[in-house]
DNA sequence: CGACCATCGTTTGTGTACGAACAATTCAGG
DNA sequence: CCTGAATTGTTCGTACACAAACGATGGTCG
């Protein structure tokens, strides 16, 4: 049988006799992740200003921009999505004009990416409504609380 | 033109004449949220004791059973699901057994949802298990850091 | 009463997420 | 050199996540 929400009482009165220990779902980190991660990707997508271009497919740019040409699965382990994620990813981004994609010369299995004239001009425009979306997701937060969530979320991410 | 990683020093020299702000993705809070839900999903599938058990699923039975029988919306609103993800979610619980469906007498457009009793056996299995997923996924950090780190990680969950 | 609007559950479509299997290629050891 | 292990990218299948549109039902207010 269940605990129901009205025997919570009653359990803290006799906690030894009880073979399940409560378990609020509130009260769980993973859940508590989860939620977070819903609010921030509403306020990227409210804030990001291109209606298709998603947190992983901004991500993936904006890395891209950061350490030039690079092969799919690098990329892919610089942004942390598998390869069969990174597949639907960059294939949508070269659909739209704003990474293309070429064979490694000295590597047959690999291929590498670059950001086009349009994906450069896209990352130029999103750096600062990205700064804004991680600004308006601590909002909550006083500026010394963020820098002490930072740095404990941090260790929590491998 | 985007910012290459090695423009880093000399932007850091003319910042004011920089277009392009920094953006280091390693830094921002969504990456960041992202790698720990993606971490501490790894820890559930490998310590929930069930191969086809999800962590939405778990979440739907521990708030049904916290709850007792409700509607299928009423417990989707209880664990951040919309109706939509919320229908897949219940169809699998069902087809396995674990959740029983019937009408709402009161109510033609709802239906109220219970636990079977093998739903309930694996409630009870399932919760120490729970808890042992939570403690695994902060382990990074102290009991103190814990607190801290969950009272803040709660205000960004709205 | 009747028009209006909200809610409930469903379906469709797009986009993550990831395990698993696969062919092609590269690399390491004997 | 050559067999076997590892890597790269692809495809398939399942499961979230959510917007949008839908039919059915319920409640409200003039």
């Amino acid at each position: 049988m269940p605990w129901r929400a009205t025997d919570r009482a009653e359990l803290t009165l006799n906690a030894e006799a009880a073979e399940a220990p409560e378990y609020l779902l509130e009260d769980q980190v993973g859940h508590l992740l989860r939620r977070a991660h819903q609010r921030h990707t509403a306020i990227f997508q409210a804030t990001i200003g291109d209606e298709q271009l998603t947190p992983l497919q901004f991500a993936a740019m904006m890395k891209l921009a950061d350490v030039g040409e690079t092969s799919q699965n690098q990329l892919g382990r610089l942004t942390a999505m598998d390869a069969a994620t990174m597949q639907g990813v960059i294939k949508r981004l070269i659909a739209r004009g704003f990474i293309a994609r070429r064979p490694d010369p000295d590597d047959r299995r690999r291929l590498l990416l670059t950001l086009t004239g349009a994906g450069e001009s896209l990352v130029a425009e999103a750096t600062v409504r990205g700064h804004k979306i991680s600004d308006e997701t601590l909002e909550p937060l006083s500026p010394s609380e963020r820098q002490v969530f930072l740095k404990l979320l941090r260790r929590l991410s491998d």
